[in-house]
DNA sequence: TTACCTCGAGCTCA
DNA sequence: CTCGAGGTAA
């Protein structure tokens, strides 16, 4: 391939004006080739080849046969990475494959039992032993790049592991990150790839952005990490251009129709050699002592990095040993970080506080003379409960040393008493509770010490509502801890039942609460009212009363009226309820302050409904079975599963004669097949949609997601594969739906 | 727990 | 323009 030196070039500069298309093509995709291999040398090799004014002219030729030829425009030239148009939010995205996070140990002893429990499971017999692949964990931003054809398409951040947010527009401008893998992957492309690692700002890049910063009067930020996620957050993708930004590819997501690897390090090298960056520190080891001297080798090497790691990873790295292995709890057996040990400050120790949470348990919090440690100033630091205080023998004036453990909590690792000053007063658990004044008491065998104001109790009541209105709970947007606050102060409300008859006029007397927040919060609250009966429940905090415990509530009684007509042998019979939770249920609903409660709820509109127990006579899904595959656009399986079992229909693993309908998505297997040989009807996402859209909206939050996800026309939905197309019923004029809020955002599930 | 981004509110100054 | 709230990330 002939070289495109400045020379060139500028023979290329007269033949602009005289070009015809056809070598137009051929120029543009060199010029491409060039500076693509230039960003390549510069961001991911670290090592410049060419001066920059070479790259900047060789940028400013393509540009100039872009805008001659625009026919040849791409997004994904090198000319659309200076950032697009300013976005209003960032899109949820669903991660085909979740995102799980990997366990943590702290010490050597973890590490051994890591590899322990993993030798245990393949098998293995003493002395045999398991190849780790071991690897630096970059302090950065996890982050998921979707190629299509080898064509960047989609990035997204973590999130909660199931639904991210979309940040394309932004990765787009990261140079570091291809946007084009056709040249490096060969024949035949991969319909879809995904590649997962680490957004992060190497140290010098940092510093001197810092420079740059302070220079044009604007905050510094306060470490690498935090520059990097600030970056990445900016809604202004012509920002983060100017910021910058790498990535380390660590691992595969999901790859239709790539090379197979057979273990992690093949999968690795693979991703180095079609062009992402390598930290060159990832190793192969054999056993535990292999594992422990690797990550010694990369500790020593850690101040001389040019970027932040907080530990290593070690990772079981045959593929097949993996799969064996397999998942715990949403984490993989086979994975394990293996931090290094947390920077430890000394400070003050200046005072302390006692903290009400929602069921009025009591937590010490010191307020120590403000440290930098781990890259954050602290200041104050939970010491969990008295007990904890009392076997630390933490006193007000003593030195104590900081640090932050784990991923995020500051932690009080211990006292120096040397230091500790004469007649050092104790922290001593109050008799009172510093809110209301009631007794605070401590139950023999608990750890908690609890006030016993309860209702009465200012710090129990406005969390209570605080709780109430959570993402987890109600989802009440825009209503947080202060907002809340505010309204028991100018006495607006005196429980969360009072969200439900807010008095317009006392909230436009609020301070600092225009105009606009006064129609969010009325209009957040009426979205809330058609929360399902699970969140309901949920949100009322209930002692004992979990998610699940809830979710099994709601399917059992239907609606709250049921509930609170429930015996405690009743609350017995439902399914994972035992002795405890039926007690404080039937104390609960016994309580005649709760029954008027949950009245005030009932007479001001809220309508708590469990999706099982409505009406669902109207639903063609009702006593049908569908089967699920594929990946969805929007919604998850689980979701999917919900939304069919709540219309009265079944879900079953596999296609038979007595399938009513397969709902199919992206990649779809062997079951798509099946249910077209068995000439099932098939359904893609937005047909099942419109299935299901019965009369009554069964949950107004999957409404809200359908808006969002839908192409506004139904009826342009195309099935994804040959089969009946079925049902094309309302979508969008479910009798109570609540108006779409301007931009609605789909939620993680509960 | 802290840091960061974004937005609304309410201020100053033109 | 500054302040502070809410949301998100680790």
């Amino acid at each position: 391939m002939a070289q495109l030196t400045p020379q060139s070039l500028e023979i290329s500069s007269d033949a602009l004006e005289s070009s015809t298309s056809a070598n137009a093509e051929t120029i543009i995709g060199l010029l491409r080739k060039e500076i693509d291999t230039s960003n390549y040398d510069y961001y991911v090799l670290d090592d410049p080849k060419i001066p920059d004014i070479d790259y900047d002219m060789l940028f400013r030729a393509l540009e100039a046969w872009e805008n001659k030829f625009p026919q040849f425009k791409d997004s994904h030239s090198p000319t659309q990475r200076v950032g697009g148009e300013r976005l209003s939010e960032f899109a949820p995205a669903r991660h085909s494959r979740p995102m799980l996070s990997i366990s943590n140990a702290f010490e050597d002893e973890e590490a051994g039992e890591f590899d322990a429990a993993c030798r245990k499971k393949m098998g293995f017999l003493e002395g045999e032993e398991l190849e780790y692949c071991v690897e630096p964990k970059f302090d950065g931003l996890a982050i998921s790049l979707t190629y299509e054809h080898g064509l960047f398409t989609r990035a997204a951040t973590r999130g909660d592991g199931e639904v991210g947010e979309d940040v394309t527009a932004n990765v787009r401008t990261i140079k570091a990150i291809p946007m084009d893998l056709r040249g490096a992957l060969g024949n035949p492309l991969p319909a879809r790839l995904e590649v997962r690692g680490e957004i992060l700002m190497h140290r010098k890049d940092f510093a001197r952005l810092n420079e740059r910063q302070r220079a044009a009067g604007e905050k510094e930020f306060a470490n690498c990490r935090n520059a990097a996620a600030g970056s990445l957050r900016q809604l202004d993708p012509r920002i983060t251009a100017t910021r910058p930004l790498r990535f380390y590819a660590y691992a595969l997501g999901e790859c239709v129709g790539t090379p197979i690897h057979q273990s992690h390090m093949e999968a690795l090298e693979w991703l180095k050699g079609i062009g992402f960056a390598s930290s060159g520190l990832a190793t192969v080891q054999k056993g535990l002592g292999g594992v422990l001297a690797a990550r010694k080798v990369i500790g020593d090497q850690r101040a001389t990095l040019p970027f932040d790691i907080d530990g290593v990873v070690y990772k079981v790295n045959a593929y097949n040993a993996q799969e064996k292995l397999g998942f715990i709890s949403r984490a993989p057996v086979w994975a394990r970080a293996h931090k290094f040990p947390p920077e430890e400050v000394a400070t003050l120790l200046e005072g302390w506080a006692v903290q009400i949470g929602r069921t009025g348990v009591a937590t010490p919090v010191a307020k120590v003379k403000t440290v930098f440690v781990g890259g954050v100033n602290v200041s104050s630091i939970t010491l969990h409960n008295f007990d904890e205080v009392a076997k630390k023998d933490v006193r007000i004036g003593d030195t104590v040393i900081v640090r932050r453990a784990g991923d995020v909590i500051p932690e009080l690792a211990r006292v120096i008493f040397e230091r500790r000053p004469e007649g050092a007063q104790p922290i001593m658990m109050p008799s009172q509770c510093p809110v209301c004044g009631s007794a605070i008491v401590k139950i023999e065998g608990e750890a908690a010490a609890r006030c016993t104001g309860g209702r009465i109790c200012g710090a129990q009541k406005t969390q209570a509502v605080e709780h109430f209105a959570s993402r987890r709970m109600m989802d009440i947007d825009a209503l947080g801890g202060e907002t809340v606050n505010l309204l028991f102060e100018h006495n607006v409300i005196a429980d969360s039942s009072d969200l439900y008859a807010l008095d317009v006029e006392k909230l436009r007397a609020l301070p600092r609460f225009g105009e606009v927040s006064v129609q969010r919060l009325l209009r957040n609250v009426e979205a809330s009212k058609g929360r399902d009966l699970r969140r309901f429940i949920f949100a009322l905090g209930i002692p004992n009363v979990g998610e699940s415990t809830a979710k099994s509530l709601a399917k059992t009684f239907g609606s709250i009226e049921a509930l609170m007509q429930a015996s405690e042998q009743d609350f017995q019979r439902v399914n994972d309820i035992g002795p405890v939770g039926a007690k404080s249920l039937a104390a609960f609903v016994s309580d005649p302050d709760n029954i008027a409660f949950i009245q005030r709820f009932i007479d001001r509109g809220a309508r708590p409904t469990d999706a099982a127990m409505t009406p669902v006579s109207a639903t063609p899904a009702l006593g049908k079975t569908f089967v699920i595959t594929g990946t969805l656009p929007s919604l998850s399986r689980d979701d999917a599963k919900a939304m069919v079992e709540a219309a009265g229909g079944k879900v079953s693993g596999s296609v038979s004669k007595k399938t009513d309908w397969v709902l199919a998505g992206a990649e779809a297997g062997t079951k798509l097949t099946k249910a077209q040989d068995l000439g099932v009807p098939i359904l893609d996402e937005a047909a099942f949609l419109a299935l299901l859209s019965a009369p009554v909206a069964s949950d107004e939050e999957q409404s809200v997601e359908t808006d969002s996800e839908l192409p506004p026309e139904p009826e342009n939905a195309t099935p994804v594969a040959s089969g009946e197309l079925v049902g094309q019923g309302d979508l969008f004029g479910a009798p109570d739906a609540i108006p779409a809020q301007p931009a609605p955002k789909s939620r993680p599930r509960m």
